[in-house]
DNA sequence: ACATTACTTTTCAAAGC
DNA sequence: GCTTTAAAAAGTAATGT
């Protein structure tokens, strides 16, 4: 009864925003505890959040990376929390900066095993990119929802490059249809 | 106008030159490799493909060379690991396999993933071991591989581990360390794949 | 012979070289 | 292209005990 789409697990999600507003780098690394700065190696300033745990990219121009986060929810949580460390340094902040989700990385697990050789045959060598020498999963472009799904052996997969919380699912379902239309599931 | 005209000779023998130096690395790297002559007109054809779409711009010539003769090997069913190509090529190893994905799916070269089995006659008589031990190498890949055991794995490591099972089976030892040195994988990635495989067998 | 650490792949934004 | 950040999958490799 368990059907896959049931096993998926946000495991991180990237997302940007700005708050409107320049900032100064070196002043904000000596400001903010624990933050890491080096501009000879890249230009963002890195300042992690502990709860939830988030890494975030702080940039010259006031933009604004997070990464590493579990869920959306988490996302704006860890957002508000960086907002406010600025609002405390007396740094005028946007009062709700747009934050938009840029990808989403997701596990699920199909619960049986794959054959990859005949999966790479299957699902249309164009499409696929598998090469076990390289890496052992079976890299596959899915256009509708358009993500890319990892899938090894164990019939755990990765899905990753979605922009909306269902992404995911949509892109389990069909990717059981379409290794079960090959007769590939067991 | 007559600066044009000798721009454009300059560009034409420039792209000569280049396809000339291409041609000469993928002649030196398959002779290395001890590839036949057909390979390498395999691989010039890939090369020449390659360039006439455009897919050098920002890559390397030696890299898209080194791909093609990559390519070439696998197309004509003797494949040569990234590891051996990167050996003979001054590339790094990462770079030929990436440049080999971009070539790959540009130009449409559809290869299947490779099969362990090819590798078995070229390893196996680098170790001086028997037919006899090449045809039960390729019986326990052909065994394990429908189990399933494949899926993931390195094709040299799958065909070292069943090369090394073979020769224990057939009396012709080799050594674990041996088989490794010529599949240039880790004795530790032989041991899991011959567990695996010699449980697929039905021994142990 | 074990374990631990680290690297391979995919995705995405940010600013600058 | 590259630099950094995060995360999962599983295989392989290097190092340490």
């Amino acid at each position: 009864m368990s059907a896959p789409a049931d096993s998926i697990e946000i495991q991180n999600v990237v997302a940007s925003t700005g708050i409107g507003q320049e900032l100064d780098l070196e002043a904000l690394a000596d400001d903010l505890p624990g933050a890491d700065f080096n501009p000879d190696n890249f230009p963002g300033l890195v300042y992690r959040t502990q709860d939830p745990k988030a890494a975030a990219l702080i940039f010259r121009s006031g933009k604004i990376v997070c990464t590493g986060a579990k869920s959306i929810d988490d996302v704006h949580e860890a957002l508000g929390i960086i907002f406010d460390k600025l609002r405390g340094l007396s740094i005028p902040v946007d009062e709700d900066p747009e934050i938009t989700v840029q990808n989403i990385v997701s596990s699920a697990d199909l619960g049986h095993n794959l054959n990859l050789n005949a999966l790479a045959i299957g699902l249309g060598l164009e499409d696929v990119e598998y090469e076990p020498e390289q890496f052992p999963g079976l890299v596959y472009r899915m256009d509708e929802p358009e993500v890319v799904i990892l899938l090894f052996g164990s019939g755990k997969i990765v899905i990753t490059g979605g922009k909306q919380t269902n992404d995911a699912e949509t892109a389990v379902e069909e990717i059981v249809k379409r290794i079960d239309n090959l007769g590939l599931l067991d | 106008r007559l600066r044009k005209w000798q721009e454009r000779i300059r560009t034409k023998d420039a792209g000569e030159r280049n396809l000339q130096f291409a041609l000469s690395e993928i002649d030196r790297m398959a002779s290395a490799l001890g590839v036949p002559r057909s390979v390498r007109e395999v691989a010039s054809v890939i090369y020449r493909r390659a360039l006439n779409e455009d897919l050098i711009r920002g890559r390397s010539i030696e890299g898209v060379a080194t791909s093609a003769l990559y390519a070439a090997c696998r197309q004509e069913g003797i494949p040569r690991s990234l590891d051996e190509v990167a050996e003979v090529s001054r590339v790094p190893q990462k770079e030929i396999g990436r440049t080999y994905r971009y070539i790959s799916q540009e130009l449409g070269l559809e290869l299947k993933p490779v099969d362990p089995k090819q590798f078995v006659p070229r390893f196996a008589s680098a170790l001086g071991l028997s037919e006899e031990v090449q045809a039960k190498a390729t019986e326990i890949i052909d065994v394990s591989a429908e189990q399933g055991l494949l899926s993931g794995k390195s094709p040299t490591g799958f065909a070292a581990a069943a090369i090394y099972a073979a020769s224990l089976l057939c009396n012709e030892k080799k050594t674990q360390r041996e088989v490794a040195d010529v599949a240039q994988v880790t004795e530790v990635t032989i041991r899991n794949r011959y567990q695996e495989q010699i449980e697929a067998m039905g021994f142990r």
